[in-house]
DNA sequence: CTGATATCAGCTCGACTGATATGC
DNA sequence: CGCATATCAGTCCAGCTGATATCA
């Protein structure tokens, strides 16, 4: 956590250049939310890589490592990595698929389901806190601007 | 660099349960800004931790560390590394604040401005491609939208 | 004394690289 | 054969923690 007077916030003399750049708004939104959620995150046992896994996992059913990388933009290797720390919790098991014997079909457990829903609980309002300058209408064309960049056809 | 199709691109069956995120889709949005942007920070001999620092010091003039940390967010201990490499590169000088000996007054240098130029002229279109999904009125309330986030009063 | 400044050592996480073994 | 999958080892950067010396 930063040493502000306020606890979470940049500045109010921030420069203009920056302010212009949307590459370093965007990192620095992004950061001002992850700050927001960290609490969160760790309160329900999630780290930040986990989430997208296992909402990724819950929604497309068993995948093979590689899919869940492709899905989410997170590299192979990374991948190794987040799973096994997400099997050593006991979110997801790795079981051979039997029709690639290259292949791994991950499959998130009972509890991968529970912190996850326990995590997406505890997230509302701190997302409503985070966005609470803008209004109803502005923080659904913010959420639609941002998903049709990430979408990018 | 991932290993996409495409090259920088993270999926079409991304799952619902993500897409409705904001804190999700602002990480990814910025990761992927990250990733557009990546070579030409370095073509030009720029970080990505230099570049606030630098822009901040071009329109605030000479400032102490814990100022220029307090405008960006950044660490105070983060900015004493970030602040040798720049020393390091040339890029800024600390000099001894004569009102008060605990402080350096952090300069930007001739070839600090340089690098800053060369990488806001460098970085234009880069820009660009990464918000083209968007028209021109679509990018100008992006960025008027994340620039109301970030200020936060 | 309290509080701010700068620094240091060390941690964690996330993104990335390159190599390897295996199976399609 | 070329290509994909999973893994491992190791690098780099960014954000953060806690301690210390200095000075207002």
């Amino acid at each position: 956590m930063i040493h502000h007077d306020d606890g979470c916030r940049p500045a109010e003399g921030a420069p203009r250049r920056l302010y212009d750049k949307a590459f370093w708004l965007l990192g620095r939104a992004a950061l001002d939310a992850q700050r927001f959620t960290a609490d969160r995150l760790a309160e329900v046992g999630m780290r930040r890589g986990f989430y997208g896994v296992l909402a990724s996992l819950a929604e497309a059913g068993p995948s093979s490592q590689a899919d869940i990388g492709r899905r989410l933009g997170v590299d192979r290797s990374d991948m190794v990595a987040i799973l096994n720390d997400l099997e050593g919790e006991g979110y997801v098991t790795r079981e051979p698929d039997p029709t690639d014997r290259r292949r791994n079909s991950v499959v998130i457990t009972r509890s991968g389901k529970s912190v996850l829903a326990r995590f997406d609980r505890a997230i509302a309002d701190a997302e409503k806190a985070f966005l609470s300058t803008l209004d109803t209408r502005e923080r659904k064309t913010f959420v639609a601007l941002l998903r049709r960049i990430t979408d990018k056809s």
